[in-house]
Formats: structure tokens, C-alpha cells, sequence
DNA sequence: TCCGTAAAGTTGGAGCTCCAAATAGACGCC
DNA sequence: GGCGTCTATTTGGAGCTCCAACTTTACGGA
């Protein structure tokens, strides 16, 4: 995913190898990152393209450099890319497209505990009938509501930590010019699975939340996404990807 | 409130001195910065610094390098610190006290048109009974209001332009460990005036939605804080400090 | 076995240099 | 005035070097 052509600058190829190392989990948490010295040799660049490197991976949250040790790939790594997401306009999905066309949104969310259905139960991977929190968000334009999104996850698997990390739910969506005239549904697990590390660029081993269906105005399908859930599984970094 | 003594590195005191010169507004949007010649001279550094010290600003988000040409203030700059930042836990103020106390948090929103009182209108700077519209943010722990938040601004002010930015409410606050024993009210208003930016560590002319009210469990103030919206006014970026 | 010291390795700060690509301004020509 | 060219400046990539502060490891003595 990462294409880096050979002719991009050299320090670019450095970050790329040792992230996708970090991203698919062959570097995993705490390993050593190789030292500057082992870096020119290994990549036969010079010490300024490896120090870059080592920086912008630092920058990125992946590493973490300890004067005198050594740089280390991040216990709990946190990259998220801002620019491949796109916050909700309103917490609406699509929320821009609808101000665009002179419509007010307003959301509300409403939790319940419910016992797991079969099918929610085998993506969750827990077992029937255990008790699970359904959360239902209805998204409205001019009241009228858009879009119903429901959120399944196991019953204490959400209860959050004494000083957990924020748990804003961000997702990316593209935002088409389709027109609101039906309630469309989204269905959303929280897999405690390993991320699709590759489309989010997030550590292996992270948690995402999974769009399961997703159908809009007319039955149309949207581009099916992963939406994270910062919980406290990770910390939530928005990083700036400091290039150049 | 950037103390960089004399012992830190000399680049943070370039870094400093320029960041101090857009927050405070004598660099103004799209002022050309030194060049990396100037700033070896102008401050007496090796180049190394006066280039390290241009891309941890450019990392920042305050500048921006067009090649040949030379740095300039961002023309609609957005520093955020994340690290000062407190999202709210689901979005509810101290939601993260409230999820230890094993409390349940929901919330809904709700905007209405309504004339502005003669408060309101001196804090908006508008006129008396001119269209406004208050939104009232009703925070529940267990299905019981914990919170409301009456925030108003200038009707068609808050209307956004068609590919509008997003505009995710988000707080700091600090997080006490009080009870949720009373319903407590904040008036937020969307000052149209310039951001104290040195609280937070905004651009000179960024618009800040302002704390004006708050109160907590039993009439006891809260720390007051700035809020950002972000808006059509300036993008919201997400900048990692990336030093060192 | 335990402890203290010495040596080797690593990060981060800082300096210098060279160069390609891009820009902007000056200059001359029509 | 308008146009094209040429030159000085600037960024960003890349190289090299030196050093202070710190960590890790290896070694030797008690």
C-alpha cells in the first residue's frame, strides 16, 4: 500500500520498510529498531537519510527512541493518519453533503444490553445468548431520520478503565451526493480481531470496529469502511506525518 | 508560557521565537518567515538548527515551505495540541469518571431558532431579539441528565459552507471525581473574536467557542476552558510536536 | 557471588558542505 | 508595454563529522 518508487527520496524507502514491518507485526512491540550505524549499512544510506528516517517514525508514534538504548517499536503504537479520515460532519455521516443542502442534523444514541443473536454472536465470537450492549445511533436531517446505525459488543468488553483514553467514535466514509429519502442501516461489531493493519495503517494487534452492512438511500451500497473505536486498547495519536 | 531556557536546545529557541510571532499576530498570515540563511545569521545558529527549527514548525502546521520561494505563515493556520486536549468520553464531560462508576452514558442534541435575550446579544455581538440558534446538549449517566449544555450562536453564522470542515465539539476539561448528583448547565457562545491564543496556543484570529458559565454537582465551578469548534473559519489539523 | 569500573555502543544536538529543482526578480530585446 | 532569458536565492535531499549524555555490557577484583 505504501508505494515508494525508487525515485522518491531514499530516507522515504527506510520509513516504508521498517513501518510496513511494524504495520504487518514481523517488528513486533518493543523490538529494537536497528541502530543508526546498522541503518547505513543495512540500507547503504548515508547517516542523514537514516536519522530521518528514525524521526519521522518517532513522529508517526510507531518508535520510540531511548537516549543511549536504542529505538524500540512503540508498546502500544498509535498511528492514525488524519488525512485518510474524514471526521463526521455533526457527527452525521455525510453531514456536509446534508448542510449542503440547507438541512439541520441532530443524532442521539440510545444503549441497551440485549442477549447476542446467533449472528451477532458468532462475529463478536462469543456465545448465544450472552449478554451483549446494543447501541443504536439515529442520525436526522431536519428530524427526519437518516440513517440508523447500530453497534453491537460484548457486555463488559466496553467498560472502559478508571482513566481510559477518549473513545470518540471517528469515521471515514466518502461523502457522495446522494439524495435522503430512506433510513439506511449500518451495522457495526467490535471485533476483537487484529486490524486490517494495511487499509488503517494501524499497528497489528489493534482493534477496529467493523463495518459489517452498509446501505444508504436506497438501498445503495456506500463504500464499506473499518472504524476505529479508541478504547483502552490504544491511545488515540493523531499524527502528523512531518514529511519532509 | 513557551519557557525555553537557555540550556535547551538552540533550535527550540529559534522554534519558540518564531511560534511566539504568529500566536501572538506581529507574523501574520502568509508573512514570509526567514529564510535558513537569514535565521543562522539572525539568531546565530549553525544551519542545522535553522532548518531543523523550520520543519518542526512546518510540522506543526504554522508554516508551510514552497520551494525556491521560501516559508510562510499558514494562511488559515491550526495548531492543536491533542496533548492539551481532553476528549469527552462519548462525548460526555467526565464520562471517564462516570464509566468507573460503572455509569452508562448517552446523549442527544437538539437546535432550535430562538430571538436572542439582551445577554445573549451583548456576548454574540448582535442585536437584541435578532435569530439565533440554541442547541441544547442533554448528557445522561444511566438515562438520567447529568448535564446540560445550552450553547447559542448567530443564526446563518453557524450555517456551513457546502464542503464545510468538520466541526466535532471537543473539550477540555479536567475530570473530578464528583457526583453526579444535580443537572448542571454551561452557556457556551461562539465569540466571533480572536482566540486567547496564548491559552491555546491558537493562531491570532482563530475563533474560539468560550466557556462562559459552568457549573458542577451541587453548584461547584468546574475549571473554565476554551473549547474549539472547528469550522468553516479554519481545518482542524492534528499536529504531533515531532520534536526532538 | 557480588560489586564497581571501564569500554563500547546509541541517541540527540550541532556544525559544515554540496547539489537538484523550483522560484522570483532583474535585465535586455522586440 | 510586453516577452523571454538569465541569474541569484531558496527549499529539500543527502552526505560527512564531532561531541555530550546516557545505557548496556563486559571485565576484573574482593
Amino acid at each position: 500500500m505504501d508505494h515508494v518508487a525508487s525515485s522518491d527520496p531514499v530516507y522515504l524507502r527506510v520509513v516504508a520498510d521498517i513501518r510496513r514491518q511494524i504495520l504487518d507485526g514481523s517488528l513486533p512491540p518493543d523490538a529494537p529498531i536497528p541502530s543508526r550505524a546498522q541503518l547505513t549499512r543495512k540500507y547503504g544510506v548515508g547517516e542523514t537519510a537514516a536519522r530521518h528516517a528514525l524521526r519521522v517514525l518517532a513522529a508517526e508514534g510507531l518508535i520510540v527512541g531511548r537516549v543511549g538504548s536504542g529505538h524500540y517499536v512503540r508498546a502500544k503504537p498509535v498511528l492514525l493518519p488524519l488525512h485518510r479520515w474524514r471526521f463526521h460532519d455533526h457527527h452525521v455521516p455525510f453531514g456536509a453533503d446534508l448542510h449542503a443542502q440547507g438541512i439541520r442534523t441532530t443524532w442521539d444514541r440510545r444503549s441497551e444490553p440485549v442477549e447476542a443473536t446467533p449472528d451477532i454472536a458468532q462475529r463478536l465470537r462469543i456465545e448465544e445468548s450472552a449478554p451483549v450492549t446494543r447501541t443504536r445511533y439515529v442520525f436526522r436531517g431536519d428530524g427526519k431520520p437518516v440513517q440508523l446505525t447500530v453497534s453491537y459488543e460484548p457486555a463488559g468488553f466496553g467498560d472502559p478503565a478508571p482513566d481510559e483514553a477518549p473513545r470518540a467514535l471517528i469515521g471515514r466514509m466518502s461523502a457522495h451526493g446522494a439524495k435522503i429519502t430512506e433510513v439506511v442501516e449500518e451495522v457495526y461489531t467490535r471485533v476483537p480481531e487484529p486490524a486490517e493493519s494495511d487499509v488503517l495503517a494501524l499497528p497489528a494487534g489493534t482493534h477496529v470496529l467493523h463495518v459489517e452492512r452498509t446501505h444508504w438511500a436506497g438501498d445503495r451500497p456506500v463504500e464499506t469502511s473499518d472504524i476505529v473505536i479508541p478504547g483502552d486498547r490504544f491511545r488515540l495519536v493523531y499524527a502528523h506525518p512531518l514529511h519532509p
